[in-house]
RNA sequence: GGGCGCGUAGCUCAGCGGUAGAGCACUACGUUCACACCGUAGGGGUCACAGGUUCGAACCCUGUCGCGCCCACCA
């Protein structure tokens, strides 16, 4: 016996565990394979509404695939996630009041991130077994693992070899507040209110030239005045100090004369050039630019173009330095303590011509939220320009395709744009850059220690250093010195996830044990992989790096499909975010209405292009269909609809059944089509409306004669189609609600393996049945009509009420025949007679091939009666009329596609038809 | 400055060339023996606006007005 509801808090659990140890979420079988690997989520993490939602894509695709047979591996891990991960670390070091990082070194602090990691680490894996995620957990990996380690320095070395990762000294993005280079593309951008001071740059020696202060109409300069100086602007005062030239443009006529002369940079007092450069805007402020090369990327390519010298102003905390270039006063001040000074003292000595309020684009470490300040350091960089021409080609040549499509353009867009993608990290956790420096200053690359070394020796030998020299440099730092030492730098966590695909099903060592022993390895037999789910904020990070890395790498794509899904948003459209305490907790959400219920909701919503508005009544509406659904398994089981193995579809021979097979079959294939093109919430809303209004809203309503009237062949065929079709339903319904599914799966009846494992319901399963769909649509239609007649006339609804066939055809009658039973009880009938005439003053209800009296002479209001049917009438002459216009246009007629021509001209039938009737129940009634 | 997307029922959203839809909310009725986490019936929309293409437009094109998001070096 099923209990009165299902209980998704003790179920879940016990069902998730029971996959999990039958093993029923490893690949298997002889199937073709399926493969996805999970967005690895960073170690730190908790579950949120984005991972819920990617997650149970993942899953409705893994476990759709895997019960149509496909051999599936969904495969897990984690992201060591490298800035986070030492943050949180960091933090709970200060909280405990231990001694700081820095203060217990490089060893010690790591093993307290393993510490960490071991305690800590897993909560997101448990929460997305909640989910009920059908990863292969026994192949779980980390970023961090041996294995994927080994990956990180092969990839390294090869792509250092290949010369497509350099070390360079460049402007690079700098976080003073992690002390580290962050890429580009973890720089946010923000809008804020800053300013814009103008200053005065005196010119050497006092020299003076007429700067133009009106201009006519044509531009011609009308007035002059004599100046000494040249004016620029700056929204960070600071820099002034590092100034090495200011600019114009060549063509700026007003700074002609001044060209090549120089300038006294105020408080610094150096003398810088005036130099022209394309990159100055005339119309933009004072026309002439400040070029500080060390702190800003346009100056820095513009000094780069000019040979200007770079003073580099602050050290890794972005406080002043202790340089000779820079003035005594300010060196050791923060860089806003610094513009503080600056503008003060500019002021104080007269140079100050104003200060504008002005919105600026400042640039913030997406992490740290600090200002990021350009900074001249030696870092590691990756060739992407060319990394990523295989990667458009890829997708140019369509072996990987994005869904929706137009995501295509974002990945052009940033790919061909490209810059070098510095990997280094001025961290401690990750994976250590394996690349040592010599003695000599050289550079040694390579997998290990043991190999640089050699690289070394033998370079060192070239040079002509004896063995004997090369020993002696060894011990050159006081004794026991190491001869090479090694990059202190970790590598960009995206650069381990980059080769996820990849690294995590076994490359390299598989690779090279590819074709050995006829047996295929994993990785020759999963990758590519078939598609990757993620979001759109992802897709430079990741999407775009595992391109590059796998093409290159593997020489071919990592994913065929790139399934990009909307954001989850809160009900107002924000997005969730722990600062604006919007967020949703998927698992409050798992506590309360169950983990089925929360997927579906996400399925249902995923459509594809938009974003999601989670609102909590859609996942109790969607807990309640869960519901719907056990109650409807419980009717089955009380009425004795037990799934029997012998029952074959084919054999169906009563309407009623074949009807609902046919209808199970549509829903079927719109499912699974909608499946296949990744359209989750077409897949959900077709099973849905299936499952609820028809099989519980009609089918099971009009078993209800036949299940509770005597013993007899209909019966018992219908209990087995009616069990056969519930089963049907739940393998259709399984990858969005995995729980309810599994549970009725085995409540219902004794079943050789688990529901996840059940093969699919294929197309061929389900006989087609027009003629019976016919018939009792037409039967659902009929006791619709009436069911609205009764309730528009206010008929009591529990009286059993007569009603008269009148002019049935042959058709109709045998309809009414073969269907009088389950008509009479779901329109509350208690009897019905054919008959050639209505009634005097009866309720006459038009439908499809006739009119349905319902005597009521006397009970019921002729004149509600008169407008009930005026209505209806006015209706039909509406579409009659809108009919009649499209059908006498004779274009319509010779371009309009014959179908929609012939649909029109039978529905002006069916119209008219109608019409005529309700003329003559009209005539009647006004009789009455 | 470029790019992408969105404005459809009170709310959240489907539909994207051929009769305007769902869920929730709302109204009325209901002790029908699966289900009130329910049932039955119902109200509610010039599909942002203006042009155009078409026999036909919520849907395609152009523009306008609102609203998001992403990229970008205007000091």
């Amino acid at each position: 016996m099923l209990d009165k509801a299902f209980d998704p808090q003790t179920a879940e659990p016990r069902l998730y565990e029971a996959w999990e140890t039958s093993g029923v979420f490893k690949p298997s079988g002889a199937g073709e394979p399926f493969t996805i690997v999970i967005p690895p989520p960073n170690v730190t993490g908790s579950l949120h509404m984005g991972h819920a939602l990617n997650n149970t894509l993942q899953d409705v695709l893994c476990r759709f695939e895997r019960m149509r047979g496909r051999s599936v591996l969904w495969q897990p891990g984690t992201d060591h996630a490298g800035i986070a991960t030492q943050m949180v670390v960091e933090r709970e070091m200060a909280k405990r009041q231990e001694p700081r990082r820095t203060e217990i070194g490089r060893e010690k602090f790591l093993e307290k991130v393993w510490a960490w990691k071991a305690e800590s680490g897993g909560t997101i894996i448990s929460q997305l077994k909640r989910l009920g995620a059908s990863c292969d957990w026994s192949r779980e990996r980390f970023t961090m693992d041996e294995g994927l380690s080994n990956a990180v320095r092969k990839v390294f070395v090869q792509l250092y070899r290949e010369g497509l990762i350099y070390r360079d000294k460049r402007l690079v993005n700098w976080d003073p507040k992690l002390v580290t280079a962050i890429s580009d593309l973890e720089v946010e951008n923000t809008e804020v209110s800053g300013h814009f001071w103008h200053f005065k740059y005196p010119l050497e020696g006092g020299a003076t030239y007429q700067f133009p202060i009106a201009h006519d109409e044509d531009g011609n300069p009308t007035e002059w005045e004599t100046r000494d100086y040249i004016s620029i602007a700056t929204t960070r005062p600071e820099t002034m100090l590092g100034d090495g030239a200011v600019a114009v443009h060549p063509s700026d006529k007003r700074y002609a004369p001044i060209v090549g002369k120089k300038c006294l940079l105020p408080l610094a007092d150096r003398y810088i050039p005036i130099i022209t450069d394309e990159y100055p805007d005339p119309d933009f402020g004072s026309g002439a630019v400040k070029i500080t090369g060390a702190h800003d990327f346009n100056d820095y390519k513009v000094a780069q173009r000019n040979n200007i010298k770079l003073y580099i102003l602050m050290d890794e905390r972005a406080r002043m330095l202790d340089a000779d270039y820079i003035p005594e006063k300010y060196r050791g001040l923060d860089r806003f303590e610094a513009r503080k000074q600056v503008v003060a003292d500019i002021d104080a000595r007269g140079l100050l011509i104003k200060v504008e309020d002005k919105k600026i684009m400042q640039p913030f470490g997406d992490r740290s939220n600090v200002v990021i300040e350009p900074m001249l350091t030696d870092q590691w960089y990756v060739d992407a320009e060319q990394l990523a021409k295989k990667a458009i080609d890829a997708v140019l040549d369509g072996k990987t395709k994005f869904t929706p499509e137009n995501w295509t353009k974002t990945y052009f867009q940033w790919m061909r744009n490209i810059e070098p993608w510095c990997v280094s990290r001025q961290l401690w956790w990750g994976h250590q850059i394996p690349a040592w420096y010599g003695p000599d200053g050289h550079i040694y690359v390579a997998e290990t220690e043991e190999d640089a070394m050699k690289d070394a020796i033998i370079r060192l030998t070239a040079e002509g250093y004896s063995l004997e020299d090369i020993n002696n440099m060894r011990r050159h730092e006081g004794g026991e010195g190491p001869l090479l030492v090694r990059d202190e730098d970790v590598l960009d966590t995206w650069f381990s996830s980059a080769l996820w695909p990849f690294s995590t099903l076994g490359w390299p060592e598989d690779a090279s044990a590819s074709s050995q022993g006829g047996k295929q390895s994993l990785l020759a037999k999963h990758y590519p992989t078939n598609v990757l789910v993620t979001a759109h904020d992802i897709i430079f990070f990741w999407v775009a790096r595992m391109m590059m890395m796998g093409t290159h790498f593997m020489k071919d794509v990592p994913f065929k499909d790139v399934y990009i899904h909307a954001l989850v948003l809160d009900e107002k459209g924000q997005k969730m975010s722990k600062s604006k305490g919007n967020v949703i907790d998927p698992l409050t959400l798992i506590d309360k209405y169950g983990a089925d219920a929360l997927r579906f909701t996400l399925a249902a919503m995923a459509a594809q292009g938009r974003n999601i508005r989670l609102s909590e009544a859609r996942v109790e509406g969607y807990r309640n269909f869960g519901t719907k659904l056990w109650n409807a398994a419980r009717f089955c089981e009380m009425n004795g609809c037990v799934f029997d193995e012998g029952f074959k579809p084919a054999m169906a021979k009563e309407t009623l059944n074949q009807w609902i097979i046919h209808e199970a079959g549509k829903a079927a294939a719109e499912t699974m089509g909608a499946l296949e093109s990744y359209r989750f919430n077409d897949a959900a809303g077709a099973v849905y409306r299936f499952v609820w209004n028809v099989f519980c809203d009609w089918h099971l309503e009009l078993t209800k004669p036949i299940l509770m009237g005597p013993d007899c062949a209909a019966k018992t065929e219908t209990q087995q189609a009616t069990a056969w079709v519930l089963s049907e339903i739940l393998k259709l319904l399984h990858p969005f609600m995995p729980f309810v599914t599994e549970e009725l799966w085995r409540e219902t009846a004794a079943r050789p393996k688990a529901l996840a494992v059940t093969s699919w319901p294929a197309p061929g399963d389900f006989p087609a049945a027009e003629k019976a769909a016919e018939e009792i649509n037409w039967v659902i239609g009929l006791i619709t009509a009436i069911r609205s007649a009764r309730a528009e006339m206010n008929v009591p609804a529990g009286a059993k009420i007569p009603m008269i066939a009148v002019g049935a055809d042959a058709s109709v009658s045998l309809a009414i025949d073969a269907n009088r039973d389950l008509i009479a009880r779901l329109a509350r009938l208690d009897e019905i007679h054919l008959a050639s005439t209505s009634p005097k003053g009866a309720v006459q209800i038009v439908h499809e091939g006739g009119v349905y009296a319902l005597p009521l002479a006397g009970v019921i209001d002729i004149d509600a009666e008169k407008s009930r049917l005026k209505k209806e009438f006015d209706k039909c002459v509406k579409e009659i009329e809108t009919i009649y216009k499209k059908m006498s246009n004779p274009n319509f007629v010779d371009k309009a596609p014959v179908e929609v021509v012939e649909e029109n001209r039978e529905r002006r039938i069916a119209f008219v038809e109608r019409q005529e009737k309700l003329t003559a129940a009209l005539k009647q009634i006004s009789e009455a």
